[in-house]
DNA sequence: CTGAAAGCGCTTACAG
DNA sequence: CTGAAAGCGCTTACAG
């Protein structure tokens, strides 16, 4: 396991017997007009010596950092395991890695900073405030967000998951449809909730109560404590802890799921699938959403202004949360 | 929002009348001997310009890349959410950012040489193969898992996690203690197995049978429904999937939790809370794990041989599904 | 077909 | 106390 002292261009050059820029250019696959001999020969010398280009040098030279940044808040939430997968595979199509990270134990201006320092070619933004952005050189795009006066963002169809969900409801015969609500200062809560009111509101005799909530199961929990003792029998949930926290409330009133109440949450990930009972989802196009955030980083100016919403369809995913009304 | 040109140092020394060395070590506080006066020049016109140094350019001159890279199977498993933070943590502390990435959608090889390239001062390997590391420049340490030939490694206390949880049923009166393992090729998992056997065979009258799982619900599901018609009482499952299915399979076949068993499963995360009943479990120093990784790393010298232990203590969540044996 | 030169933006001895 | 020079490892016109 000998670990060998880098090898530069400079060093396969000698060994070849060429130029320097030869090298580069034959290595890089520039150049046609070489001949093969030479060509061989360098390839062979660079093999022997184990040469691996430096990235940073080449960053430098060409100002292309080769990689993007993704900027997730917290690592335990599922629903940005799958942003990840999707942006590392686009990013990957254009040669280009993915870094990842929370930004944590860092000063967060001390942060965008470390990173808007050339060391990446953009920036998928999917949380922390939108206070930083401003000063960024590099192109950033919000992911999965909107904030006020920043017009770079792509978000998934919220308010179509929400109507997918309460379609679902009335589809079993529920009338009485609570909503279970995320945070105020949430974009993806206000817009699931209009989804959620113009779905109910397109049918006649149907009532929708939304309650407050903040996108934890301690809040779902209670939200739907609220409403045991009234018409309701149909609960949506803005998100997957919401939903599990219903699952609890429900059950320590008494209330059977999916008997005698049904609950349906947006996102999906593999805990709905652990809880009792297995909770039925809409699924949102998240590996989309982070495969398209690249795409658009790479094609978009600095200054140009984009709102997209992702167009890959929600999918409902029905498991045994949900059941007809009896 | 009037995105500049990049300002470089040489910008700076032109505002300020003196030469770009200077303004380097002013602007990285490296010289103390420079009159109050042209220091303060420096200072203000870097602000007024908006002067940000370009990390690239430093990495290249100083061949160090003030960041480090972590690899990460996938991001859906919480417990690596935790180790992210550790890393994080320990990495901003010495100025570092840690870039973290799965490398789906590369070819493996091409995605390590991605990185292997500059871009990192070293690289924590948490899962992937161990064939790429032999060709790895960079310094890199294995982490939660070890791999036979490769003397780099930094794991969890795995015997003493199971060891504890082994020690919780015992004193809830258990006699009879089942044992839900991962897959063959998990050390992860055969050192749990080690500690299980251990505890179990420390005290007189106590059995202890192994059964194969392979990290997921469905595993845990099968395996616990080998022994329900056994004296079995308590289960000890090797990570939380496993305990997760343990607890269906137990639903699946009658048996009440804790009631008439009782399972604690190997790391704790926060759907432990969300699962009937809530599953006690043994939490893993995961943070600690990530930091002291990243301290190796910086520590050591690349070819040195480490295989540590974490020192933080592994420490018991006694939740709903242990209970005193009846 | 190949080479020599310039330069990306910094940092670090070395002078003065 | 400050400046001028060299150089990190590449790439890219420009010559020849």
């Amino acid at each position: 396991m000998s670990r060998p002292q880098r090898v530069t261009l400079a060093d396969v050059a000698r060994a070849a017997g060429v130029d320097v820029s030869l090298v580069s250019r034959v290595l890089r696959g520039h150049d046609v007009k070489v001949l093969d001999e030479t060509k061989q020969r360098i390839h062979d010398q660079a093999r022997e010596l184990g040469y691996r280009p430096n990235a940073i040098a080449r960053s430098l030279r060409s100002a292309k950092a080769g990689a993007f940044g993704l900027v997730i808040p917290n690592f335990s939430n599922p629903v940005y395991a799958q942003i990840i997968e999707g942006a590392e595979a686009a990013a990957a199509r254009r040669g280009s890695v993915v870094m990842t990270s929370s930004g944590e134990g860092w000063e967060r201006r001390a942060w965008y900073e470390a990173l808007d320092s050339g060391r990446v070619d953009g920036l998928l933004v999917a949380g922390g405030s939108a206070v930083e952005l401003e000063s960024l050189r590099v192109p950033y795009l919000l992911v999965n967000r909107s904030v006020p006066g920043v017009h770079r963002h792509l978000v998934l169809d919220d308010e179509g998951a929400a109507a997918v969900a309460v379609r679902h409801l009335l589809d079993l015969g529920h009338r009485h449809i609570a909503f279970v609500g995320g945070p105020s200062d949430a974009d993806t809560a206000s817009r699931r909730a209009a989804g959620f009111r113009a779905e109910v509101d397109s049918v006649d005799g149907v009532s929708g109560v939304e309650l407050r909530g903040d996108y934890t199961a301690a809040g779902g929990r209670a939200a739907v404590a609220q409403v045991v003792d009234t018409a309701v029998t149909g609960v949506v949930a803005a998100n997957l802890p919401s939903g599990i926290g219903a699952l609890e409330g429900l059950r320590d009133a008494g209330v059977d799921v999916p008997r005698d109440a049904s609950v349906v949450a947006v996102h999906d990930a593999e805990i709905a699938e652990y809880v009792v009972p297995r909770l039925t989802t809409v699924r949102m196009p998240l590996r989309r959403l982070g495969a398209r955030g690249i795409e658009l980083l790479t094609t978009l100016s600095p200054t140009d202004e984009v709102a997209e919403v992702v167009d890959a369809p929600t999918e409902l995913v029905v498991r045994d949360s949900t059941g007809p009304v009896r």
